[in-house]
Parts: C-alpha cells; sequence; structure tokens
RNA sequence: GGGCGAUUAGCUCAGCUGGGAGAGCGCCUGCCUUACAAGCAGGAUGUCAGCAGUUCGAUCCUGUUAUCGCCCACCA
C-alpha cells in the first residue's frame, strides 16, 4: 500500500456491484421492506406479477418486465402509497409437463408406463427442485416483491378458485361439453386453443383429383392441399349456383380406393373461383367441412390417429405418418390416373406455439368457455376507459380480438394441471361438476363414477391471478384494498392469452376490472434484431450480465434508449454505457465522501451563502424531480431514465462538482465550504433518491455513506422527492448558462489553437448586454477555473476592443482572447468567414419568416417576439465578427 | 384478405400537445487536470424514406406510395 492510505482510499475507486448488491437485498428482505400489511390509511398501489413457469428461468424478457414493476412499485411506494407486488409463479401445464417427460424419456420409460399419480409426483418432485430457481433470479435482478404473499396457481387457494369459477360458470351454462373440431397437436398429444395456433405461409402443393360419378363416365375434379384425408371424405360440395355441375349435383360419386359412395351436395359455403369449384368434404378432420357435415348429415371419419399416424380408415396405410402416407397415397393415386394435375399452391398452415408441430384439426369431445357474453363487458371496460392500456393503440389490437372471440376450448389432454371438476356416472351415465370431489353420483347415488382424465388449459387459472393470489373466493381484506390493482406490466405477446382473459374474469368473478393501467412492453432482441431464442442460441443470460455488471447496470440499460410497447435491441456497448454511468455515480459520490471530513451535518447555509451555482444546480434539481415525477406517472420510464442521467452526468458531474472543487480545497474558509458542502449532498441525496427505483442497490450502498436522515435505515424509506416551483428559477438558470456558454467559447477557441490545458491565458471580455455585467464580475472565477482564463479583464462600457486577439460571441458577451503569437492571421479569418455564412444563412432565414405577413398575424406573439430576439442577435453578433475580421486584415 | 408498427448521423435509438433536429456507441484532435481513462475538453457527420396536401410555418397533422417487421384471418 502506498503512503497516501489515507481515510480516502477507503472507498474504492471502481463501482464494484458484486460487492454490495447480495448484502443489500438480505437486508431489505430481512428487514421486511417488501412486505405491505394492508393499511386503509394510506392509498393503494398494488401489481401482482406475470406469474413465470415454475421450471423456466430468467430470461431478458422477464429482466425487462419485472425491472417495469420493480420501478413501478418502488416510485409509488416511495410515494407513501400502500404499495404491494405480489410476486408467483404458474404450474404451465404443457411446458413443465414436456420437461419431465423429456427426463423421463432419458431415463428410458415415460409417463403411461409410471401411471398418472407417480408422475404427478414426478412433476411436483420437478416443481419443488426447479421451482425457486426464477425466484432467487427475481431477487438478484432487485425485484422488491412481497415475498411472504408468494403464491404458485396450482396451491390450495388458486385450486379452490378455480374450481369455484369452473363450477360457477358451468351452472351459468357458460361452460359446456362439445363434440367438434379442434386443433390437436400430435406432438403434444392434446388439444390446444385457437390463439396457441401459429399460423405461416408455407409452399405446398394443390393436388386435384378426380371422382367418378356413380355409373357414368364423367368425372368430378376436386383440389385438396391435404389428399391424405380423403379417405374420411364423406362428400363432395360445390356452390348450389355454379352452372359447371348444377345438372349432376346430388348424384353419387365413388371415393377412390375406398370405393365409399358419395354424395355430390350443393352449399354456399363453396367458392367457385378457388380450385375446380368442388371441393372434398372431409368432416372428421377439417372445421368447415365439419359444419357442412352438420348441414348435410354426412358421416365422421376419423382417418388420422391422435400421433400423427393414419388410423385403420386408412386402409393400408394404417400407421404410416401422415406425411408419408401423402407421399405414397399420391404415388398411387398418380398411377391410377386419379391425380390429375398438381399446382404448386402458398396457404396458411397451422402449428403448436408449444413445440411447431403441424397441427391436425381432429374432432373430439372437449370443454367449452362460452365466451361472448363474458367479452361485452371486457370490451366495454377498455372502450369506456375504466382500463387503459399504455400504449394506447394496444387497446385496439385488444378489442378487435374480442369482437370475432369464439368459444374457448380448455381442456387439455395432459396429467399436470387442474383437473377438471366433472364426474361421469358409469350407471346412469350423468354428467356431474362439483366444487367438491364427487364419491357417488349426485342423481342415481351410484359409486361408480369416475372424474375426467382431462386437465384445465394453464391460461384458465392465469386468469384468475388478480383476485386468487388476494384470497378470492374468500373476501379478504386483501381483496377489499388492493383489488383492483393498479398496474398490470406485461408484453404485447399475451394480450389475447392473459390479459383479456383476466379482464373477463375479474368483472365476471372479481366484481370489477382487474386493473387500471396495462403497461405493455415489447420484445429484447439479440443485436442483429432476432428473437433470442433457445434453438437460435442468440439469447444472453440476465444472469451472467449480473454477474459481470450488476443488477443496477442491467436494469438501466433494459429501460433507457427505448420506447413502451417497441422492441429493443441487445448491446453489450449498452451495457457498458450503463455501467460507465453507475461508475459515473460512483466517483461523484466518491468526490463528495472524500472532502466530507470535518462537515457538520447540521449546518444549514444562509441566503447569502450561497453561490449562482448553488442556486443553479439546486434549481435544475427541482426541475429535474418535476420532470421525472410527471414522466414515471405518465409511465415514461424511459424518458425519466435518460433524465435522471443527464442531470448527474452533464449538470451536476461536469459543472456543479467542478465548481465546487475551489471551496472544497480551501479548508480556510470554512463557511463557503460548508455551504458546497451542504449543496453537494443535499442535492446527491435527493438524485439518490429520485435514482433508488431505477438503480436500488448503488443508490442504497451509497445513501448509507452519504449525509441522510438517521431515523431511517434504508433508502426505501424514505419518500420520493417533493420540490415546490419557486425552487425553479428561469433567472437563476439564464445566468448560468450565460456563463456556460461563455466558458465553452473560450475552450473552443483555444482547442482551436491548440493552446495546453495546463497553461492559462487571458481573457477580456465585453458586454453588449449590460445586464450580464454584475454576474459576470461576481463570478469571474468560474472562467479561470472552467476555462483556463487568467487573467480576466472585463471591459468598461465602450471601451475600444483588443485588436491582436481572437473573438467570439454568445448570448450578449464579447470574448476576445489576446493569445500573442498564436494566432495565424489566415485561420483565424477562414473561421471567421465561416462563422459569418452560418450567421448569414440563419439571419436570412429569420428575415424572410419575420417578414412573412401571415407569420406576424397569425403565430403566437410569444413565438414572433422569440423570433425577433434571435434576430437581433445574430445581427449583433455578424457586426462583431465583421469588425474583428476589419482587425484582422489591419494586422495584415 | 384485414390491422398495427418502423423508416431521423456510420450503428442503435430518443425527439411526449406543429416554430430549422438530439443522445449513446463509433470516428478525428488534445489531455494520466488530486471523483472518475468505465474519464476530461474540443470536433466532424443528417435532402428526418418518396410524393401530394393542410398551415404563416411540417421530422411532427392528413392522404398516398415504397421498403422492412409484427399481429389477426377455417378459401379447400
Amino acid at each position: 500500500m502506498s503512503e497516501e492510505m489515507t481515510q480516502e482510499n477507503n472507498i474504492p475507486k471502481v463501482y464494484d456491484p458484486q460487492s454490495f448488491e447480495k448484502k443489500w437485498y438480505k437486508f431489505w428482505e430481512e428487514n421486511k421492506l417488501f412486505h405491505a400489511e394492508v393499511d386503509k390509511s394510506k392509498k393503494p398501489y398494488s401489481m401482482v406479477i406475470p406469474p413465470p413457469n415454475v421450471t423456466g428461468q430468467l430470461h431478458m424478457g422477464h429482466a425487462l418486465d419485472n425491472t417495469l414493476q420493480d420501478i413501478l412499485i418502488r416510485f409509488r411506494r416511495m410515494q407513501g402509497y400502500n404499495a404491494v407486488w405480489i410476486p408467483g409463479c404458474d404450474h404451465a401445464g404443457i411446458a413443465t409437463q414436456a420437461k419431465v417427460e423429456a427426463s423421463l424419456r432419458e431415463e428410458g420409460t415415460n409417463r403411461y408406463e409410471l401411471g398418472r399419480e407417480k408422475f404427478l409426483e414426478r412433476v411436483w418432485d420437478w416443481k419443488e427442485q426447479y421451482g425457486n430457481r426464477i425466484m432467487s433470479q427475481l431477487r438478484s435482478l432487485g425485484s422488491s416483491c412481497d415475498w411472504d404473499r408468494q403464491r404458485f396457481t396450482m396451491d390450495e387457494g388458486c385450486s379452490a378458485a378455480v374450481r369455484e369459477v369452473f363450477v360457477s360458470l358451468y351452472d351459468k351454462g357458460l361452460i359446456y361439453q362439445g363434440t367438434r373440431i379442434t386443433n390437436w397437436c400430435p406432438n403434444c398429444n392434446t388439444a390446444i386453443s385457437d390463439i396457441e395456433v401459429e399460423h405461416e405461409n408455407e409452399n405446398g402443393h394443390l393436388w386435384h383429383l378426380r371422382y367418378q360419378v356413380e355409373g357414368e363416365d364423367r368425372y368430378v375434379e376436386i383440389a385438396t392441399t391435404r389428399p391424405e384425408t380423403m379417405f374420411g371424405d364423406t362428400g363432395v360440395a360445390v356452390h348450389p349456383e355454379d352452372e359447371r355441375y348444377k345438372d349432376i349435383v346430388g348424384k353419387t360419386l365413388i371415393l377412390p380406393i375406398v370405393n365409399r359412395r358419395i354424395p355430390l351436395f350443393a352449399d354456399e359455403y363453396v367458392d367457385k373461383e378457388f380450385g375446380t369449384g368442388a371441393v372434398k368434404v372431409t368432416p372428421a378432420h377439417d372445421p368447415n367441412d365439419f359444419e357442412m357435415g352438420l348441414r348435410h348429415n354426412l358421416e365422421q371419419i376419423k382417418v388420422i390417429n391422435n400421433d400423427g399416424t393414419m388410423g385403420e380408415g386408412a386402409g393400408k396405410y394404417n400407421g404410416m405418418d401422415r406425411y408419408e402416407c401423402r407421399k405414397a397415397l399420391v404415388k398411387e393415386l398418380e398411377e391410377l390416373g386419379v391425380l390429375v394435375s398438381v399446382e404448386e399452391h402458398e396457404h396458411a398452415v397451422g402449428h403448436c406455439s408449444r413445440c411447431h408441430s403441424t397441427i391436425e384439426p381432429m374432432v373430439s369431445k372437449q370443454w367449452f368457455v362460452k365466451m361472448e357474453s363474458l367479452a361485452k363487458p371486457a370490451m366495454e371496460a377498455v372502450k369506456d376507459g375504466r382500463i387503459k392500456f399504455v400504449p394506447e393503440r394496444f387497446s385496439k389490437i385488444y378489442l378487435q380480438w374480442l369482437e370475432n372471440i369464439r368459444d374457448w376450448c380448455i381442456s387439455r389432454q395432459l396429467w399436470w394441471g387442474h383437473r377438471i371438476p366433472a364426474w361421469y356416472c358409469d350407471d346412469c351415465g350423468e354428467t356431474s361438476v362439483s366444487r367438491t370431489d364427487l364419491t357417488e353420483c349426485p342423481h342415481c347415488h351410484s359409486k361408480h363414477i369416475h372424474q375426467d382424465e382431462d386437465v384445465l388449459d394453464t391460461w384458465f387459472s392465469s386468469g384468475l391471478w388478480p383476485f386468487e393470489t388476494m384470497g378470492w373466493p374468500n373476501e379478504t381484506e386483501e381483496l377489499k384494498h388492493f383489488y383492483p390493482t393498479a398496474t398490470l406490466v406485461t408484453g404485447y405477446d399475451i394480450i389475447f392469452f392473459w390479459v383479456a382473459r383476466m379482464v373477463m374474469m375479474g368483472l365476471e368473478f372479481g366484481k370489477d376490472i382487474p386493473f387500471h393501467h396495462v403497461f405493455i412492453h415489447g420484445l429484447v432482441r439479440d443485436s442483429q434484431g432476432r428473437k433470442m431464442s433457445k434453438s437460435l442460441g442468440n439469447g444472453i443470460d440476465p444472469v451472467e450480465v449480473i454477474e459481470k455488471y450488476g443488477a443496477d447496470t442491467l436494469r438501466f440499460m433494459l429501460i433507457t434508449g427505448n420506447t413502451p410497447g417497441n422492441d429493443m435491441r441487445f448491446y453489450w456497448e449498452r451495457v457498458e454505457g450503463a455501467r460507465n454511468f453507475a461508475n459515473k455515480i460512483w466517483n461523484a459520490s466518491r468526490y463528495m465522501l472524500m472532502n466530507l471530513e470535518g462537515f457538520d451535518k447540521s449546518f444549514k447555509p444562509a441566503e447569502e451563502d450561497y453561490t449562482l451555482s448553488d442556486k443553479w444546480i439546486l434549481s435544475r434539481y427541482a426541475r429535474t424531480v418535476r420532470d421525472v415525477t410527471e414522466n414515471l406517472d405518465k409511465f415514461e420510464l424511459g424518458e425519466a431514465g435518460r433524465m435522471i442521467y443527464e442531470f448527474i452526468w452533464n449538470e451536476f458531474c461536469d459543472w456543479y462538482i467542478e465548481l465546487t472543487k475551489a471551496r472544497l480545497y480551501d479548508k480556510e474558509n470554512v463557511r463557503a465550504r460548508n455551504t458546497a458542502l451542504y449543496v453537494l449532498s443535499t442535492v446527491l441525496e435527493g438524485t439518490l433518491r429520485l435514482l433508488h427505483p431505477f438503480m436500488p442497490f448503488l443508490t442504497e450502498e451509497i445513501w448509507q455513506k452519504v449525509p441522510h436522515d438517521d431515523a431511517l435505515k434504508s433508502i426505501m424509506e424514505t419518500s420520493w422527492p417533493e420540490v415546490k416551483d419557486e425552487c425553479i428559477s428561469d433567472e437563476i438558470e439564464a445566468d448560468m448558462t450565460a456563463i456556460m456558454e461563455t466558458i465553452k467559447t473560450v475552450r473552443n477557441m483555444r482547442a482551436e489553437v491548440g493552446a495546453a490545458p495546463s497553461k492559462k491565458s487571458e481573457l477580456i471580455l465585453n458586454f453588449t448586454d449590460e445586464s450580464l455585467r454584475a454576474v459576470f464580475t461576481e463570478n469571474q472565477s468560474y472562467l479561470d477555473k472552467l476555462a483556463s482564463s487568467d487573467p480576466i479583464t472585463i471591459l468598461p462600457a465602450g471601451a475600444d476592443k483588443p485588436e491582436n486577439a481572437m473573438a467570439g460571441m454568445v448570448n450578449g458577451v464579447e470574448v476576445f482572447l489576446p493569445l500573442k503569437g498564436l494566432i495565424d492571421v489566415d485561420k483565424e479569418t477562414a473561421r471567421l468567414t465561416k462563422e459569418l455564412e452560418k450567421l448569414d444563412k440563419e439571419i436570412s432565414r429569420l428575415a424572410k419568416k419575420l417578414g412573412n405577413e401571415g407569420f406576424l398575424a397569425k403565430a403566437p406573439a410569444d413565438v414572433v417576439a422569440g423570433e425577433k430576439e434571435k434576430l437581433a442577435g445574430y445581427e449583433e453578433k455578424k457586426k462583431s465578427v465583421e469588425g474583428r475580421m476589419q482587425d484582422l486584415a489591419k494586422l495584415k
């Protein structure tokens, strides 16, 4: 260690998040600072977390989503709201089951071998093992969730809520069982809902086949994209007004290979223009055909098995994979002369959103929720503004979906999930739905009953999340106080899956909207704009970022540089930028802490102790507080973060700290020094509070060290900064700006002649705006310190201007640098000529504008006045520059 | 077939109620100035996608076109 090992050196030079992040999280949690009891004396501000999957792990989307929520909840908590953020996770039916099944496969077994009960034990084990991983990752991000209120979508309370809702909807006739076409995923082996199907345009074929008219030497040509379904054909349809077929409608056709006799019938559904105008009808494997089948009493013949292989109806193709069969069948049809032609054809093909297998529409018996009556109030709530989407445009997407809503298939042929509370009687055949498990049939009292094998769609329970987490169906204090929640934060990708369903369920069962605001964010993409995904291997692990750069850095990076609802890209360079900002704050604090020695915390400056720079930074601080608060209220978190960044870096550090150095290093003048320290610590402490929701760890670490209210043990207990309007002074800011502009001009001129920064140069000031004279006279030292100017001469009004000097002009101040021997007359002339050109351009633009009658007549008075002032300023500047050039010419 | 978003400096993006456009990174020049080289000071760079309109005035509002992206949609 060097001899300079003094007290100051105890503060590390570099921001090192690893040294304190874990410590503070533990401290907060142990002190229950995240926990909120119902406190009716305070206004509530509640949020429920979008529950991540139990077996999942933190990805960038979660990091963004939870950073946004944490900023909101910390902000409101500091504002004095009764703020609660309820965490928890989702059992994620298909996803979790798939994971466990994959691990069983590795062991060489499967769930059927294991049996339902044993399998579920395995899933619960899995849940225990991995379920808390993401929760601990959320902690490392700094999320201030009320962990005492943590929930799981399959815990007892949620299960009770699910039963209550199911039975109640069933009793109202809104849940029913039906046999119809659903989307079947042959890989997941279950039915899925319409929104779980992703349509993609694919290049396929349109095969033209000819079916013979029975007993005639005549054929009807049909076109199909899925020839293998022909085994299930039970009819051929044409449009009733299609002249081509009018004479044979009602006749019988012979289905090739199968030799089934099928009717040729007419139906309005058929489009005459498409294909041949004749369509084969497979009621068991196509939704439209299913409908036509019902209208025309056609038989439903299932020819594809649940696992995607061909079924018995496919004759010799029985057991063959559906696509293998297609290939072989096409070949056979060609040989038989049934295949007339093949066309290239682009069409939309449905895929399972989970595993991406091609969906097979199949007829089966499933449970459905009737949506129309639930959707209406959900639309109203958004239309009348009770629920607001941020950004607003997402309400349109939401409404459009609800307007075209269709019934929701809620049964899944899985084992992991809420089992459907329906029992079938083997004796009387009745179906009974019940809140409690049944052991006998309520109709015939037979003991021979069995429960429905299926489970509910995961989103069924997620839809109840905002109120089931608060104790519903019990009438808890939490429900009364915290429901509806304030804000729901989520990505646009689950507006239909989740948001819409919560609104419907909330209105139906929570008796109110589930939230006031829906704050929508976009996706975090990779640096090339691609979606981060496992298969691409382009995902960035937030935990890695946290370990390398700190959670605060990650958080700040995620919320700045983008706007609500839009996607963003991940760049390590941006992470570094945020880290540099953290380091900047660290060092600004370090500067103050290193000089805090001898500072009396009880010291309060008198009015006359404040310097211009003190008053300026206090005004700028107040403005920042006001603007940041406004932006947070508007959900413009990125904008708020940017403002704090700019205030800290460009104003507090670049100007204010620099200007305090003279006072801090002068230990003789105690009063001046204490005043500087007072302002420094006041502004820094307040700024830390402003920044706390964004960077909770860093702000806590520093706050603990700087002078603060000793009655509080954490920055989390401080209140959100509030300022009065009179703290903001336009006059002070204008004065300081004039000086800052002058400093910049001098720096610029010095840089141009290559003056060494360490070398001071003489500066001569002349005022064209006399009102500035006093401020500059009083604060000359600012120019000395920040513009390396010494000596400084202030010319009396009307005095002669120096000749052998560089000149610049700003805001009513003329600046002269008598840089003896340094001025290159030609270069200086060129510089001024360029300056003059710029001025002329501006002047002519403004002159033209002010010469425009329309502008003068119609533009607001203050705008006109502003433009006039600008013009006058430019003209004065031009005069000054021209004078300079004449002087230079004389020098030559 | 509908709907939405994007198009601004080399790159990534701000620009929130219309008054000649900014940041970060990158680039160039000079600096280890006792908070910070993860830094300081200075500098360069734009037909704000095209066209038309409204307006005294348009990056911003309206219409239209183009390119890219996304969402929704049961034409075989």
